[in-house]
DNA sequence: GATGAATGAGGGTTCATTCAT
DNA sequence: AATGAATGAACCCTCATTCAT
């Protein structure tokens, strides 16, 4: 009778976004599918006509977002073209990220970090593929020698992504805001580019 | 004081040693009260007398371990007097203590983390203090001149613990180890200390 | 009249047909509709049109197809004229329609026997009519005194069919058919119109 | 406290017994595991300490009285000597447990004949062994040349099984009593000892 | 008539927790 | 204190049926 009550087309959408309301208040053990289509405004049946099980929606949730994400990403620190800058860039907009998808970014950080068990691998390619535009980053640098050589990409994407992380856990699981965020991504940025020793003394003339 | 005292504090430890075990293996949710129960070879029902419920076994299990690492970690880096050595040190013990506890590391890692959010509060008590461990360090390096005054050592103190924190992950929950832990300790550590930007030609002349 | 009418009545067939293979082969409670809608190439919602709900299927599938076998069974008996005959024709004709109609004797017998207790009341007519067949030759028989008189049809007409049901049950459930069904259909016709007992010597001169 | 009240030990008997009353009057698939659990006096979740499942409650329903059915009719067959003899027992005990376990009866008829199916093979040992005291009765009877040598044995039990059991489904489905239990079983022995024709004319001297 | 997406009641099963022994 | 059989609330998922198109 109304337009949308029915036949909307966009049910999938609604559900995804219900279940990340839905998954970031409780978890996704502590989570009933009848909460999510309560908040999607689905009767509970029709989750099953475009998930297969309670499991398929947060993987295919992951997904999904994630893949959104690092489209966004790849974009953003393409707008630089000097290596550190777009680490810097890197740190803000993964912050900035965090901040305007606090739910989803949640869900990212524990839920799917929890069954990502499950789903026995830690490496999940979408995943993987953002911690790859950090590494890319660094080879970039290296190869025009602003980053030292012996630096390890492989060890450097897991290191700054796991900074940026677990500060912005800190921002998401608290409701604390001890420090802003454009202020915490330079100051993690910097810690990597030029680390925190104090710089040598200007020898004496 | 006969026999019975002995078996008591024993079956306490027992059963969070078992489930230790048994949450590494398939996560807080979906392990059974009975499974750990069999694992501690005590009847289900005696774990009751111990525990509250099964999210105090979690809770429990936490406090203690991280309270030995706590310990362990203290007197690790006082083993050095200077602050970056001590960071260095923190970095080796720290992933050390990973790999000797991978079952241990993967439930604090993920099923703590998970659960935190019912705990709510990100702060629990024993894991503020061991990244406060971290602050101090930077805190006593600026006093003595040897880091930049303007670090944030609270900013600091997480960034720092998520980069070993997700490098750590890969190796629990990946089997492959590419790089050896010392290794990759050491870079970590670099990253931090020095930064990443190759040093400024020294001006000719 | 165009090409509609033609379609329509079709439907009802096509469904009916459906239903057969799909209650054979899963039995009445482990079929869908969705899956006999599939197998008739009609959408779920059509069912709908053309029968009241699943067990209207059932019923409707049993009534039009005992009507059909009833109508043969007719007609073959009275090709004969003896009474005795007529009971070895039954015999034949029954195993014989078995054979050809595997599916649908399945599920006369177990399904519809199954459900028979829902309709509450054994009797359904048409069935009923099938078995007064038989008890119709007795009677003939009787009448013209070749069987014997205190022969109560009633049972006899429950027996024979009994004989034959459970001698066809096990050539519809078991894939081994060890006897013809000619010669099975003699036996038993032999068992019934003989007996078993060997002939009485004849007394010696 | 009451001294039955729990720990009863007999909690799989009840359960057995509360399922044969519940799925005789609904038939298996339109049983609730809670409403056996509730005939029972146990718990929903007590069900499934003593069996793995709904499906395994039938299967083992039958299994168990099955076993003590057989045990009953081969005493009881064995209290006659002569082969005829035997067989008009064996009809008349038929009839007799049906008779006084009609819920039973009703459920073995019907239930386990359905879903016979899905355990896949109609022979279920148990009833091959009881269809086996029929043959065994006609190869004796041929031994002792009382019966005739020609007479199938496998052909046989199934067609005097068929035709008990098809009476008793009519008395147990049908409330109607028309014909004395007694009275069936001699008429029914008769038809397969003596058949059905007349006795020929004794020749006239 | 025909469609098939949507509905939502219903039920089998699990498992944390209890409590009589 | 220790046991483990028993409990029963909770929840995922299925599928017969409906109804807007």
């Amino acid at each position: 009778m109304k337009k949308d009550s029915r036949r909307s087309g966009d049910k999938h959408r609604r559900i995804i976004q219900a279940a990340v309301k839905v998954f970031a208040k409780n978890g996704f053990y502590n989570s009933k599918v009848s909460e999510i289509a309560r908040a999607a405004k689905v009767a509970d049946g029709t989750i099953y006509l475009y998930f297969q099980n309670k499991d398929d929606i947060l993987i295919r949730l992951f997904e999904e977002e994630m893949a959104a994400i690092l489209q966004k990403m790849t974009e953003e620190i393409n707008r630089a073209s000097e290596p550190a800058e777009k680490l810097k860039r890197f740190a803000l907009a993964h912050l900035k990220l965090v901040e305007e998808n606090q739910e989803l970014a949640e869900i990212i950080q524990v839920e799917v970090r929890q069954s990502s068990k499950f789903m026995k691998e830690y490496d999940n390619p979408q995943f993987q593929e953002y911690l790859n535009l950090i590494s890319g980053i660094i080879r970039e640098g290296q190869a025009q020698g602003v980053f030292r050589p012996e630096i390890e990409p492989g060890v450097f994407k897991r290191a700054f992504f796991g900074a940026l992380d677990e500060m912005s856990r800190y921002w998401v699981l608290s409701l604390a805001r001890k420090y802003s965020i454009t202020r915490a991504a330079e100051e993690i940025s910097g810690f990597f580019l030029d680390g925190v020793l104090s710089p040598p003394k200007a020898p004496a003339e």
